[in-house]
DNA sequence: ATATACTTGACGGAATTTATCGGGTATTCG
DNA sequence: CGAATACCCGATAAATTCCGTCAAGTATAT
């Protein structure tokens, strides 16, 4: 898991097809215009998005990008694997050629972290990035109310 | 927030000198060695923990690096922010050149959301780290303790 | 007191990632 | 049928990351 302004763009994007998309296929080049993303990345962005099923493309004049799935279906996490791919973290993750005497010191403690990353972006989906935008004034309640009932879960 | 394999190398190393560091100043040298990071990078990156007060430095013969706080007062997200620096994050940060319509969409949205990395983060100190490193067996147990103990905090 | 060994600090280049530009292909409407 | 629209996919340019090299500083031993 890796945070990057590649990831940001990607969860902007898709935030904006979300809120756009009830009326069928959506333009990149709208997207491009409203999010001031340009054209060109939305394209390299939106090829990796299709390929792991996250939207669909609609072809000539009329078309563009819909979602694949539901709202509560999509999320952050889901966005951000989608378009930042590998990533091994823990630098030995599949070689194993950690050292001798404290062999993958940081394998479990990246592991870990990497999972508590994971399972909060993967809390939060697309219908929640939606309804926070819907209300702009009190904006926070959402991921608030977010984070407290995955706190009861994981007690 | 960002997380990149530069905070990933900042934090192995600072573990490193936090197991070490009991016997006086540790040498980069050694850190460099045990973690399988070049010299070079490790001067790098500590060159900015020093600035940001995590470490101290002491030169000459016998010298290396030791830390400025006690392990409880250090935390992971302490060493990112202090080797990844800035990240405006929100693409208007403090520039406020947002859209017309839909201005700062993405800003509230990333705020939250780097609140929640920095929250977690942030409860993860070193002293943590170096009692999951003691015990390798279950060292799940240390961070699972840990997002119980948040929960409750939040609930 | 001075030379020397050992350290941090700063500058510059290779490799990876990020972002952009161009041509190409499929689809719909006139 | 043909022309316009919009997705698709290669290669290119900019930025960041990462690492090697050199200069500056300090304590110890002579």
């Amino acid at each position: 898991m890796r945070l990057t302004t590649k990831g940001r763009f990607a969860v902007t994007a898709m935030l904006d097809l979300a809120m756009h998309g009830g009326k069928g296929p959506v333009t990149l080049a709208g997207i491009s215009q409203r999010q001031s993303i340009s054209l060109s990345y939305l394209e390299q962005l939106f090829g990796k998005l299709r390929r792991h099923t996250l939207v669909d493309s609609v072809r000539g004049p009329g078309g563009g990008y819909t979602l694949a799935r539901s709202l509560e279906r999509v999320s952050v996490a889901d966005i951000i694997t989608a378009v930042d791919e590998p990533l091994d973290a823990t630098q030995c993750g599949g070689k194993e050629n950690c050292h001798d005497e404290q062999r993958c010191m940081t394998h479990d403690l990246w592991a870990k972290l990497n999972d508590k990353m994971y399972e909060y972006l993967d809390s939060v989906k697309l219908s929640d990035l939606v309804a926070q935008q819907a209300t702009r004034k009190n904006a926070v309640s959402v991921l608030q109310d977010k984070r407290g009932k995955e706190a009861a879960v994981s007690a």
